[in-house]
DNA sequence: GCCAACGTTGGC
DNA sequence: GCCAACGTTGGC
């Protein structure tokens, strides 16, 4: 089982929206590398949850429900959409500025390449940053 | 609100 | 197929 991160600024879709909503469909990824990771996701993965403009911090775990399908929203037919729904929201958030701190993180892919939007997360990192959520 | 990083587009 | 220009993202 893998595990992902996930960006969405709350202001447009927090994770607080996605427990209202029980499931959504992520879609409008526009980035190649993203999408090879959108494709990559199999059904029960689970997801961190980051807001990113406002928060700045992994909030949430939310998991695969529907593995990819081509984006509704993508007229060319190249890009790829999955369906999220939500696990549970952390004890606290874990903000980007411990991330960064933590040298266990130091090459989380997030913070490596900082506008990636949908990305790989190691067994490792994965078990990091749920300690620090959760201890 | 600014700016750096970087991915995509399009002309050649 | 290269590369400059452009647009977008996202942290600060």
């Amino acid at each position: 089982m893998s595990h992902w991160l996930v960006k969405s600024e709350p202001n447009t879709y927090a994770f607080a929206d996605l427990q209202r909503d029980g499931r959504t469909v992520w879609d409008g990824v526009r980035n190649f590398t993203a999408r090879g990771n959108l494709k990559a996701m199999k059904s029960g993965e689970e997801v961190l949850y980051y807001h990113s403009q406002e928060g700045l911090a992994v909030v949430g775990i939310a998991k695969v429900v529907k593995e990819a399908f081509p984006d509704p929203s993508d007229e060319s037919g190249r890009f790829v959409a999955v369906e999220l729904a939500p696990v549970r929201e952390l004890k606290r958030p874990v903000a980007l500025a411990e991330m960064k701190a933590n040298p266990k993180l130091a090459d989380l892919q997030v913070i490596r390449q900082g506008r990636l939007s949908v990305s790989p997360v190691t067994d490792d990192e994965w078990a990091e940053i749920l300690r620090m959520a959760e201890g």
